[in-house]
RNA sequence: GGGCGUUUAACUCAGCGGUUAGAGUGCCUCCCUUACAAGGAGGAAGUCGGGGGUUCGAAUCCCUCAACGCCCACCA
């Protein structure tokens, strides 16, 4: 009858087949349910370019916990997977493929080509990824997976970026770009780095017009972009050049006439010469200040291939790096060099090709920020709104500000990049002029009349030509064909990936609607109804370093787009570090493969991790080890192992363990390769024993009363007629229960682990399993006891379950076996799985501080004389004799269990109730806090006891001290709430009482 | 440069105005007691980063200095 577990928890077991029972059973598929409170979360889809790390683990298991909990709650909890088709990272990753297999660049390969193979990449990660997610335990909606280039995605992006063409707020125009001149591409400022490198500083100096013999000088690191300048710059306040500003020089290359402006923002007085060229299709800060001084020219000096176009004069074909050499060269025939000196300068490259950026002017689409010229509040302004107002809250609250703070620049938003793989952009062009506008309208012919699916305007191209430009909106591939039979074409930039995962909260729900037959698979398309049915979702969780260019992105897209917020809550984790406070990430190679920690601890050890780690600060640090292939030694992670300098690592074996090993392996992580002469390491962390052993000590509790549920027999628990343990177990139980509730509706997750853990381990465990021990022998008790012990196990895999979703799984499976009705106060049958059980609540009433200080008493007791009899190590030959007087109420609790409290404390001689030893013998030992007497005749060192005794009393009255202060100090009796100050006169009484215990004792000891 | 955060035991972190500052790991002693050695019992270990202030009372609030880190901007 009893079930009989496995003496330790095994967890690979355990994943395995509840991931399948919980799918085959769909308990992770929501419907649209109207009788159901929805709850929704939308994942932050992983890029498909490769493998899960620790931070998804993090972040994935929080989102877990929620949706587990949610649903346990009665939610229709809806948890929305998917993965983002991360444009750059992902083209670039196979662009190195193909070039490193094949040796050919994309151009190469051409466009087709290359986006099909990205296509096989990507369903080859995103199987991998949603695998690990799952692995980990994610009980998301699989059917409802989605990827950010899917036709539902599709058609919401073109249908946002149709709605704000034509409302007017994305325009065409052009913008500095990081340019990679080898791969012909701008890159995103992430995919760029900067690294010191040697180069130049030349000063020169251009002859100021009409002015004989005045030249004015500045320097340069880039004398190349010269052939680009279009004004001198000086600070407005500069005594040096005032009287310069509005005089015109002539740049000697180009012999165009530049004009010496005056701007107090680039120009710095203290710096160089004071004075400083601007080119601003070249340089960043120059760009800026043209936009301050839009009278000046701009000029753009580079081909895209990096060699110098026709604004370059003579220099015209030549490399950046030859016209640097010229024109320097040429201003040293004029006589106008001034000077070098080498210098180590800040270079950004290009992540891709390594080779140097170049700022490059050039034409790109902007979503407008800014407010409107009618006065309503604009993009930027209504996505602050929504969280000024209070409609969106960041946990921790702090994180708002990144947030407003960023917004409140209101700078456009560059949503176009120079990629191939993406959403393409909608836009159709034709020159003007080949156009034929004798017609009175420059439309394209055929489809006027069709305005709700199109929208028109004109702009400029690079030389200042006219251009139609059209947009389209979803589903008018009729119109497309039209266009490009007209001779328009499409623009061939694709979107920013994050136009499309703004979208991602509605766009995965059905938004714009209607429904659309289903496109892949068995998976389920969304439409309108899904779209009302679990939009706004209910907490997006993500990490700070997103905040900008995705939260609020996403709360802007859901405003324009449904008028309706896309979340309420946003909570922001820790972002995780190493061991020494670094950020984990690919270049610096320390992360941490979750999956390792799957397989060495369990999912549920991680998972405890990850939400132990997920406190209010904004960093955690997670140590880690590489696990030698050869000795599993721990092998901790040095500074100097980081960013791949140390390839091999020798195992320094475990000299406590004896172990000398001393071969080399490959250092693990999520972003190793292989090496194909040693083995590479699998990575672990102490820090997940804590959660491994957890698991283990839920088993075995569940092992324990399994093996003793022998005529269990379910049956109401009436809490008066409860012996104190019980009571005080289940004043616990209702207390940990509540504040655990809180802490999820808080997202204190951290605590919600701490608590889950210490009332299980610390008082489940270790006091109320050991006092129910007696108990279970006894007939009478026993019906009790099993009832308690089935209830209370029954409510604690419920707290655990959204934790450590696998092994409450497990255990609430083997509990429902052998007690299939349980509950307290009344049972009642349990759900069929612990996923789907009924989080619970209990009566407030159960919660009795004042059991909860009868028990605290015992406790001392028991602590106490395990604590002498550790100290003079009685073993079970020697007389150990305790008497107890403990407070009446307490001793009348325990009276009937001296059966279990002597063996609690394992001591061979037990007596409650009013202390009989009096005199006390020579030698006895009186703790203060419970008044007990133990007595090792012959075997105490009065000496010691005495020193000891004596520190006691010190202490103890350091603390009568302060508390008497306070108490004497009219101010703080006046003026500290009333049950402080009652609190202090509780003290008081106490500590007096424990010293004068303390100080008896002490003269009973010097005889 | 702007913003944010961190600094508490050897390590990783709780505590965030009120008796003698806690946990996990590690360390020391004892115990393989039929739930669990991935365990049990006990112990040692901390001028709460430095300095100043507010308060009857400060690890906790304020100021300041220092170190470390993250985000954003920038580096002719």
């Amino acid at each position: 009858m009893p079930t009989e577990l496995p003496k330790a928890y095994e967890p690979k077991d355990a994943q395995q087949k509840w991931l399948t029972f919980w799918e085959e059973r769909g308990y992770f598929h929501a419907q649209p349910d109207k009788s159901k409170k929805p709850y929704t979360i939308v994942i932050p889809p992983p890029n498909v370019t490769g493998a899960l790390h620790m931070g998804h683990a993090l972040n994935n298991t929080l989102q877990d916990v929620l949706i587990r909990w949610r649903r346990m709650q009665g939610y229709n909890a809806l948890w929305m997977p998917g993965t983002d088709h991360a444009g750059i990272a992902t083209q670039s990753v196979v662009e190195r493929l193909v070039f490193s297999q094949e040796k050919k660049t994309r151009h190469e390969i051409g466009r087709d080509e290359l986006v099909k193979r990205i296509w096989d990449w990507k369903d080859k990660y995103e199987t991998r990824i949603l695998g690990q997610l799952r692995e980990l335990g994610a009980s998301c909606d699989w059917k409802r997976t989605r990827f950010t280039l899917d036709p539902v995605c599709a058609r919401a992006v073109r249908e946002t970026f149709f709605r704000m063409f034509r409302d007017g707020y994305i325009y065409r125009g052009k913008r500095l770009v990081n340019w990679d001149a080898h791969l012909q591409t701008s890159v995103a400022d992430d995919e760029t780095y900067t690294e010191d490198t040697k180069g130049g500083f030349w000063t020169f100096k251009y002859a100021v017009d009409g002015e004989p013999d005045t030249f004015i000088s500045f320097s340069t690191t880039r004398p190349e972009t010269m052939l680009g300048d279009s004004a001198l710059c000086v600070h407005p306040s500069d005594e040096r050049y005032k009287h310069l500003i509005g005089k015109t020089v002539t740049q000697p290359h180009t012999g165009r006439k530049i004009p010496i402006i005056a701007d107090g923002i680039l120009a710095d007085p203290t710096l160089g010469t004071g004075c400083v060229k601007v080119t601003p299709a070249h340089d960043p800060n120059d760009y800026a200040c043209w936009q301050r001084h839009p009278e000046i020219a701009i000029i753009n000096i580079l081909n895209p291939d990096g060699t110098i176009n026709e604004n370059g004069g003579e220099y015209k074909g030549l490399d950046r790096y030859k016209a640097r050499e010229a024109v320097t060269k040429k201003m040293e025939e004029l006589g106008l060099f001034g000077g070098k000196e080498d210098r180590v300068i800040p270079l950004k490259f290009s992540d891709r090709s390594k080779t140097p950026i170049e700022p490059y002017l050039s034409d790109q689409w902007f979503v407008k920020m800014a407010d409107r010229d009618d006065g309503k509040p604009g993009l930027a302004q209504m996505t602050m709104d929504a969280v000024t107002d209070g409609r969106v809250k960041f946990f921790p609250e702090r994180y708002a500000r990144s947030y407003l703070d960023w917004l409140a620049e209101k700078r456009d938003w560059c949503i176009s990049r120079q990629l191939w793989w993406g959403h393409r952009i909608p836009v159709w062009s034709k020159p003007l002029h080949a156009l034929d506008v004798t017609r009175g309208s420059y439309w394209p012919q055929g489809i006027a009349g069709d305005e709700t699916r199109f929208a028109m305007r004109e702009t400029l191209d690079d030389n200042g030509n006219g251009l139609a430009l059209c947009c389209v909106g979803p589903d008018a591939e009729d119109l497309e064909q039209v266009l490009q039979a007209q001779g328009f074409v499409q623009d061939p930039d694709v979107l920013d990936t994050w136009f499309s995962s703004a979208l991602w909260p509605h766009s995965t729900l059905g938004w714009p609607g209607p429904a659309l037959p289903e496109e892949r698979g068995d998976r389920a398309a969304p439409n309108w109804d899904t779209m009302r049915a679990f939009y706004p979702t209910g907490t997006l969780v993500t990490s700070r370093d997103i905040i900008s260019l995705w939260v609020a992105r996403m709360v802007l897209t859901g405003l324009y787009n449904v008028n309706e917020i896309p979340f309420t809550d946003v909570f922001i984790h820790p972002q995780l570090q190493d061991a020494f406070g670094e950020r984990m990430s690919k270049s610096t190679g320390n992360g941490i493969d979750p999956l390792d920690i799957v397989e060495r601890y369990g999912a549920d050890s991680l998972r405890y991790q990850m939400v132990s780690i997920a406190g209010d600060t904004q960093d955690s640090r997670m140590p880690v080890s590489n696990v030698c292939p050869f000795c599993d030694t721990l092998v901790p992670i040095k500074q100097e192992h980081l960013r791949g300098r140390t390839k091999r690592l020798k195992c320094p074996g475990d000299k406590t363990k004896g172990i000398t090993c001393g071969k080399e392996f490959r250092p693990g992580g999520p972003w190793t390769s292989d090496d194909p002469e040693v083995p590479t390491a699998k990575q672990a962390s102490e820090r997940f024993d804590q959660g491994r052993n957890f698991a283990n000590k839920l088993w075995n509790a569940t092992r324990f009363l399994l093996m003793n549920l022998e005529g269990y027999a379910p049956g109401e628990v009436k809490l008066d007629a409860l012996p104190t343990e019980d009571k005080w177990l289940l004043s616990r139980l209702a207390t940990t229960t509540k504040v655990v509730t809180a802490a999820l509706e808080g997202y204190k997750f951290s605590d919600v682990s701490r608590l889950v853990y210490d009332f299980v381990w610390s008082e489940f465990c270790d006091w109320y399993i050991e006092m129910s021990k007696g108990r279970l022998k006894d007939a009478a008790a026993r019906p009790t006891a099993q009832r308690v012990l089935a209830g209370v196990l029954d409510g604690i895999l419920r707290l655990v379950h959204p934790v450590m979703p696998f092994v409450s799984e497990s255990l609430w499976e083997a509990l429902g076996e052998a007690a299939p009705e349980r509950g307290l106060p009344l049972p009642a049958k349990a759900e069929e799985a612990a996923c789907i059980a009924k989080w619970p609540s209990y009566p407030e009433s159960w919660i009795s501080p004042e059991v909860e200080a009868r028990f605290a008493r015992m406790q001392d007791l028991v602590r106490g004389v395990r604590e002498v009899r550790n100290r003079y190590q009685v073993d079970d030959k020697t007389k150990l004799d305790v008497s107890v007087k403990c407070i009446e109420s307490v001793a009348a609790d325990f009276n009937t269990l001296s059966a279990f409290i002597a063996p609690l404390a394992g001591i061979a001689n037990f007596t409650a109730g009013p202390n009989t030893a009096k005199p006390k013998p020579n030698g006895s030992v009186v703790r203060p806090e419970f008044e007990a007497y133990v007595a090792l005749a012959g075997y105490i060192d009065e000496a010691a006891e005495a020193k000891r005794l004596e520190k006691q009393i010190a202490e103890k009255q350091k603390a009568l001290a302060g508390v008497k202060s306070k108490l004497s100090n009219e101010k703080f009796v006046s003026s500290a709430p009333p049950e402080v100050v009652q609190q202090q006169r509780d003290a008081l009484a106490d500590i007096e009482k424990q010293i004068a215990t303390l100080e008896e004792n002490l003269r009973d000891m010097r005889g």
